[in-house]
DNA sequence: CCTGCAAATGTTATAATGTTGCAAATTTTG
DNA sequence: CAAAATTTGCAACATTATAACATTTGCAGG
């Protein structure tokens, strides 16, 4: 498993993108799944960049393809990207970024930037088990964890409303 | 401060109901802000049971009441319930909850039961400090944590699926 | 009291996000 | 190849949230 970079320190992004992908197309071919063109378009222009996109920036990008699309056409591809483990869906913003952990079964845990809009997945098994602790505390079982973290990340902290780090 | 009842366990709810109006018009009485007829009553419909409300539910409540509503009427209510830490918007079912703890500074962790509807709010000092100390180890600056967890509540749990508490 | 300001509410319209249902096309399977 | 299943196209619609501007209400100072 290569390192991740951290969104918002420079980085070589297109990597980011063709690692995406790869692992996708890999992890779709051992489930069996069909990871159509507009499914993988749909993949690739999430991990434009590490800021979440929302259904309809999606939509319009389709069509700037000269796409010919409608809003079910952008919901199934991400219910199917989410189904797969292949994006997450932010609650808080109604977007969605691209998954950096595809593959490993885990619960997202998320900082995002109010500056820049970066988002960066965190792997937090501490966090994890505080979760499940709590909730084994009231006798709860859980299926699902949203954990979003709003916030100043440090490459926006120093300057903090100064300027925009995209 | 009074114990308060698990939602999903038998209560008499009309003393949540007094204690959290008795609790709002204290804090607001101090805080010099305006708890309006309509905030109360958007404050009062909300806590009329532990399931969070929509927008919408409420505004048809209100039109119930017979009273004459837009959605703006109330979203600004619910705007001010949630300056004044008297409600918390729960970000993945977009719908509103009353606040357990009005009046601490806290920050909400929510048991969403998927069965019966029903959520509680944690006060879990030690998820919130895990939380912390995952941001501060990347050099992030929280403001404001979402975390919601969705699953099946106890009393749902033996029976799962096979009948619904309300 | 009343006048004038600020805060709150009313009203209309519209934006943003997400879903349903059915038909057509495509892919998989026997 | 033909039948079945999956995916996509398409139109309409449902739900959630906000903008802009007019009107009313509550309240402080003259």
């Amino acid at each position: 498993m290569p390192e991740r970079a951290l969104p918002y320190r420079p980085h070589n992004h297109d990597v980011c993108v063709s690692d995406a992908l790869a692992q996708a197309r890999f992890l779709c071919r051992e489930q069996n799944a069909r990871l159509t063109t507009i499914r993988e378009r749909v993949l690739e222009l999430i991990w434009q960049s590490h800021k979440p996109l929302g259904a309809y920036d999606i939509l319009a990008k389709l069509s700037a393809d000269g796409h010919n699309s409608a809003p079910p056409t952008v919901y199934r591809a991400l219910d199917f990207l989410l189904q797969h483990g292949l994006v997450h869906r932010i609650a808080s913003l109604n977007a969605f970024v691209g998954c950096a952990h595809a593959g490993e079964s885990h619960r997202g845990t998320f900082l995002i930037c109010r500056d820049c809009g970066n988002v960066l997945e965190l792997d937090a098994p501490a966090v994890t088990e505080a979760v499940e602790s709590a909730a084994r505390a009231e006798a709860f079982h859980p299926d699902d964890v949203t954990l979003e973290i709003a916030g100043v990340c440090p490459r926006c902290r120093p300057l903090s409303g100064a300027s925009r780090h995209d």
